[in-house]
RNA sequence: CGAGGUAUGGCUCAGCCCGGCUAGAGCACCUGCUUUGGGAGCAGGGGGUCGCAGGUUCGAAUCCUGCUACCUCGACCA
């Protein structure tokens, strides 16, 4: 049938495009790779926004912005960074209708702009730290797009820090990295791995990148969010100094981190299902959507003013609630309607329901459908939000869970990424060949190391050498 | 960027192989009436220079060439 969604379980690709496209959270706009958010999906992105945007505040960031347009000359100041993103760079060669003296390079990230304003901001221990995160749009060039996962134009956050020692740089991007998984869990109920990433995923010209990992439905893995110790090279790239207590002129040490409209694929792939997009209530732009039924006008005046009296209950509690009171839709297409777009809960009342003092409430992601008294319907509505929303976490991580295995030794890692996937912890040599070649051979990336990753006595998967870890491997998106 | 596939009304597709009257269907849309508790029914109606450009031909949705976009798989990546 046209109307629903491929069953994940035929195509999870083609599942995830209609979901995106049926659900009216996304579509292609004109030019490869890009995007238009819809206002559903752009729903989704303000209330990630506010959620992540106080807890910088609240760990002492303020918000800035900083320019689209970074002269080409800046992005090969620094050798690794350059040559990492060079390749996916959007360049603008002409202005005003003139072939411009030195090309522009459209933002693929900002730290070359921000070290260079920041030598501008920074000359004594004083000025540190300097705390900025900027909201905006970056471009990167990519070959094979994907709506929300990876598109030529994106939404996202970046912080950029700045300070004074290498101790409290560090400090700083394990802090973002907690704030990212507490965000993660807790907001998008989605579980993630905290770690750090090994010498070949991590970010172009960062000393180390730690990330968070979550697994899809599909078992493979997804980078969900970035926080970087780049050290003093960005400060050595672009002289930036500070006078120390000790009066001796030191380089400034830094930190970035950032996530992006990313995350609503993630959350698209982590908890949907054959019947469409699930929300965790937190970023629901409806948490609750009401569906009257009614046959004559009388029944709709009764019907809508119980339903109004509810509503508005909610909404002194901070509920985002629609009431589809379209009477051109029947009461089955919009039942189909709202679980195919994620709403939590549907609460359907009817002339019968208010007769015996009852409303039927559907929880989407388990399809429980109960009947509810009037009297203490709004609190009880209230309180389901917090279960569901922890009941999509503690599913995830369930999920999780059975699609991680261990494995000893090379055959059995063939053979387990062959026939189940998901993650597959191993031990690993530390060397960067052992990961090509694990690579090579299966396509299995090292998605992570899990912080207290511990490998004594142990040896490598592959190579059969002295593991230093043991880690997590997994195909990523 | 490499391999394969697709492009016909808003959507899903048929027609193409083997060129030939006015390009079809289902869904969606509009109007009217009847309906409304799991994707409503009947009747009437609107909408397509067949992805774009060029070529072959008396004649092209159909054959040929180029381009573009999308999908699947690879390499790259938040």
């Amino acid at each position: 049938m046209a109307k629903g969604v491929t069953k994940q379980s035929v195509d999870f690709s083609k599942w995830y495009n209609d979901v995106v496209k049926l659900a009216q959270l996304a579509d292609h706009g004109p030019v490869k790779g890009t995007m238009v958010m819809r206002p559903y999906g752009y729903a989704i992105w303000e209330l990630i926004q506010k959620e992540l945007d106080q807890r910088f505040k609240a760990t002492g960031h303020v918000n800035a912005y900083f320019p689209t347009f970074i002269p080409q000359s800046f992005l090969e100041k620094e050798a690794e960074h350059v040559e990492g993103f060079a390749p996916e760079v959007a360049v603008v060669t002409h202005g005003g209708g003139k072939k411009l003296e030195e090309p522009l390079i459209v933002r693929p990230t900002s730290e070359t702009i921000i070290w260079h304003m920041y030598k501008k901001w920074i000359s004594s221990y004083r000025d540190l730290p300097l705390l900025i995160n900027q909201w905006a749009n970056v471009f990167r060039w990519e070959m094979r797009p994907r709506l929300f996962i990876r598109t030529t134009e994106f939404l996202w956050q970046e912080g950029h820090t700045a300070h004074a020692t290498a101790e409290e740089a560090q400090e700083e991007t394990l802090k973002m990295l907690e704030v990212y998984r507490e965000f993660s869990e807790n907001v998008l109920g989605m579980p993630v791995i905290v770690g750090q990433k090994s010498e070949n995923e991590k970010f172009a010209g960062a000393v180390n990148t730690y990330s968070i990992e979550a697994m899809m439905r599909d078992g493979k893995a997804l980078q969900a969010g970035t926080s970087h110790y780049l050290g003093q090279n960005f400060a050595k790239a672009f002289d930036v100094t500070f006078q120390n207590t000790d009066n001796n002129p030191e380089f400034v040490y830094a930190t970035s981190w950032g996530v992006s409209t990313r995350l609503i694929g993630a959350v698209i792939m982590t908890h949907g299902d054959d019947k469409g997009l699930i929300l965790p209530p937190n970023i629901a732009p409806f948490q609750i959507v009401f569906v009257p039924i009614f046959k004559t006008e009388d029944e709709k005046i009764l019907v809508m003013s119980k339903v109004d009296d509810i509503s508005t209950a909610l909404l002194k509690k901070n509920v985002r609630v629609k009431i589809d009171d379209d009477e051109t839709k029947s009461p089955g297409f919009k039942f189909n309607e709202w679980e195919m777009r994620g709403v939590p809960m549907r609460v359907e009342i009817g002339h019968r329901d208010i007769s015996e003092n009852h409303a039927k409430v559907v929880t989407r992601h388990n399809g429980v459908k109960e009947f509810i008294s009037l009297d203490n319907l709004a609190s009880m509505l209230f309180d389901k939000l917090t279960t569901i929303q922890n009941e999509l976490f503690e599913r995830a991580v369930l999920y999780r869970e059975e699609n991680t295995s261990t494995v000893e030794t090379w055959e059995e890692f063939k053979q387990v990424l062959n026939d189940k996937g998901g993650f597959i912890k191993a031990y690993w040599d530390g060397s960067r060949e052992t990961e090509n070649k694990i690579k090579e051979e299966t396509k299995a990336t090292i998605r992570i190391i899990p912080f207290n990753s511990k490998a004594t006595e142990r040896t490598c998967v592959y190579s059969g050498q002295p593991a230093q870890y043991e880690v997590i491997f997994a195909k990523a998106y």
